[in-house]
DNA sequence: TTCCTTGTCAACCTTTCGGTTGAAGAAATC
DNA sequence: GATTTCTTCAACCGAAAGGTTGACAAGGAA
């Protein structure tokens, strides 16, 4: 798992601890004593989760004495959003359309539209992660 | 992994496979035997995918002969955006807040401005996960 | 009935994930 | 220099993920 950046992200977000840890951190900057208090795991642990989110390119660390302050790089989240927002648009893009033939069959009578309402079949499509608009 | 629902999308998603069947789904239903035409995975392979998006939300299953059509859920996403447009809109005021004190400390000259910049150190978080507006 | 198509279930294997403990690095303090 | 604080590295462990193959159920079609 995890080969792009966004299967990163999604992957570092997939887990509950660590998707607490970003609300934390869109509060203020910590430490890794401060965000690991909450939870009764080790401070290895939540060091290894905040590895997890720094690949991701959802935190990044700075140096403070022996401190390693963690801060929230809100940025990556555009790229979610973009990410879910083309699929979302698509798919109501879609059901707007298939309303349209709806209306059209109740308008014109059944049997007068062609094709394409659902189950098209036609299978043009393929590795479509980087494509469209 | 994957206790709640929100987990449960995540994970799904951040697998690259199933972000390609989600982009094939946005543009028509499809077949399992369609969706598994792209990839050279078995077809039990691609079954269990489908598992996994369904059990996050992100698609539905309905019955067509021996067919089980696939068709995307896009409401689901708006759960992913509603979480990540929290804390990213949370970030962005942070971080307009800090460039307002900035702005402060160059107007006032250096020494007048107190506390809260960065590091606050109050720690006066926890579960975040459910909170806030 | 018999066969073919479509899809799932079950068992198994390997890799990754999230956690642990123990040792150790880095920097301030005694 | 020795000690304390904050953090990471390394090795290990059990559970889950993602894949495989083999059997089989469900439903047309011959």
């Amino acid at each position: 798992m995890a080969a792009d950046q966004l299967s990163r992200v999604f992957s570092a977000l997939a887990d509950p601890t660590r998707r607490d840890m970003v609300a934390r951190l869109a509060v203020d900057d910590a430490t890794v004593n401060q965000l690991a208090a909450p939870y009764d795991v080790s401070l290895q642990a939540v060091s290894k989760h905040l590895k997890v989110l720094e690949a991701a390119g959802l935190v990044s660390r700075s140096r403070e004495a022996q401190r390693r302050p963690v801060h929230l790089e809100a940025q990556v989240f555009d790229l979610m959003t973009k990410w879910i927002e083309r699929y979302r648009r698509q798919a109501e893009e879609r059901y707007q359309r298939l309303d349209a033939v709806l209306a059209a069959m109740t308008e014109d009578g059944p049997g007068t539209t062609q094709a394409g309402t659902t189950q098209a079949g036609t299978t043009q499509s393929s590795s479509s992660e980087g494509a469209a608009s």
